[in-house]
DNA sequence: CAACGCGGGCGTACGACGTACGCCGCGCGG
DNA sequence: CCGCGCGGCGTACGTCGTACGCCCGCGTTG
């Protein structure tokens, strides 16, 4: 079975916890700690402040209980966080939306941008591939609802969902990343700019690159209007379902 | 100016030692310690074996030296990455490619996803927005020619490039993911959701959930052919190429 | 009703890590 | 030939995740 995964988690500890496999014991009914509360308050915190923040000595100070406590419930970090990745899946809306599958597509894009503004951790936490849990299970068939019957395989159905969820990564990403420099710097995005313009002049002179330097302005400027990635995830979620909707034309037409 | 920046890379600080804003002191000059070969040497590092294997004290020792030398140099750990991001572009080919827009960003396209490919590392690392080194500020000006004249304003232009390029790193993360999971567990792809089937038949039910049960099982089954994550990428860079060249299509029309 | 055993809770400690600080000793400019 | 500046670095501190083993109180059992 698995070994030495170091600073990863196991996947099947994680499986465990996310499908309650293990059920609650006569005396830990009722009150104190519990898998639960230790996710509630580790995800209270990475939202406030961070995953950086995130530290199994916070976990336990905010339950008030000793540092060591967490791992009766928790095999180690990488799981809690795992755990904490559905548990936020789990909080989506999943309503029946009325309308053909682009309505649907964008639908889901926009909650799944959501998603990601209410938990910016996610962002730093998935770099590896996700946990099957319960909710992301949920989640996906949920959203494989929205191509289902138009025409595309199976295959065909994971690839434009994973293409429509990884630009709103992308762009939720991007997004992220305005917001922290606005709350490391203190300054807008636009103020940033401004203040690195000397500078941009020095080097990203348009001699050396004449296209860089115009269009670096342009988006810039973009940038002070304060709806740079905003901008960019509109324009790409247009584009990328145009071309899905290429695929879905072509089908429609050789059956 | 910037202030209590933590656990992120002082921007000014990244952008002083990309530019060469310091010239070689006359005794340095020769052999001797480096930014240049303390950037090598991280690079060698991280391609190895990973970013959680790069550590001052391992740089230190690759170049046979104490580990706070280094600091001589690089300011800290989060600028030493920011160096080894902008040499990592700096690596790329930018060739003059025959061909219309698509050809030339498909092309632009497989070159990111080859660069990812040789350093993981970096999907790892750009969290933060990347810093505008030289290399970067190149490879950014020659991509934009892949799609200038053709009727794009400056702000889709930028924008297509996103879209694309995030689309690149999307994929490239997929797919570095199935790598690390072969290294860590050593089992390929296929076996892995092999190894997993009997626990997926337990709860990822047809009855709970009719269409990530069936999708799943052909998405796993197209993983076990050994080209989960290269289909992904194709058919996502084909739908983004056919998105764009909806607009393209449009303004040639209306010029 | 009493003794027991087990499991939740946790104090301490260890080995990483990044890096602040201050000390050397070499080699160049005067 | 001398002094000093700078490259090089040894030590040490604070932080992290977490292994290990102890305690205490509860529920169960005779």
């Amino acid at each position: 079975m698995a070994s030495e995964r170091k600073a990863t988690a196991d996947p099947a500890r994680s499986l465990a916890i996310l499908w309650r496999t293990r059920e609650p014991t006569s005396r830990s009914a009722g009150q104190g700690l519990s898998v639960d509360r230790i996710v509630r308050a580790a995800i209270d915190i990475a939202d406030a402040e961070g995953l950086d923040a995130l530290t199994m000595r916070r976990v336990g100070e905010a339950l008030g209980v000793g540092t060591m406590s967490v791992y009766t419930y928790v095999p180690g970090k990488a799981e809690l966080v795992d755990v904490m990745i559905d548990t936020a899946y789990g909080e989506m809306p999943r309503p029946a939306v009325e309308g053909d599958w682009r309505v649907r597509l964008e639908r889901i894009a926009r909650d799944n941008l959501a998603l990601y503004q209410r938990h910016p951790w996610m962002l730093r936490a998935e770099t590896t591939r996700p946990v099957l849990g319960p909710h992301l299970v949920a989640k996906y068939d949920y959203e494989l609802g929205a191509v289902a019957d138009i025409g595309l395989t199976d295959v065909e159905m994971d690839a434009v969902l994973t293409l429509v969820l990884g630009h709103v990564k992308s762009s939720a990403r991007s997004a992220s990343e305005v917001v922290d420099l606005e709350r490391d710097t203190g300054l807008t995005d636009g103020q940033w700019w401004q203040s690195h313009a000397p500078w941009l002049e020095t080097f990203l002179t348009p001699e050396r690159y004449p296209t860089a330097s115009r269009v670096g302005t342009a988006a810039g400027q973009q940038h002070g209007a304060a709806y740079g990635p905003e901008y960019a995830f509109e324009f790409g979620l247009q584009r990328v379902l145009d071309g899905i909707s290429v695929v879905v034309a072509e089908r429609a037409a050789n059956r």
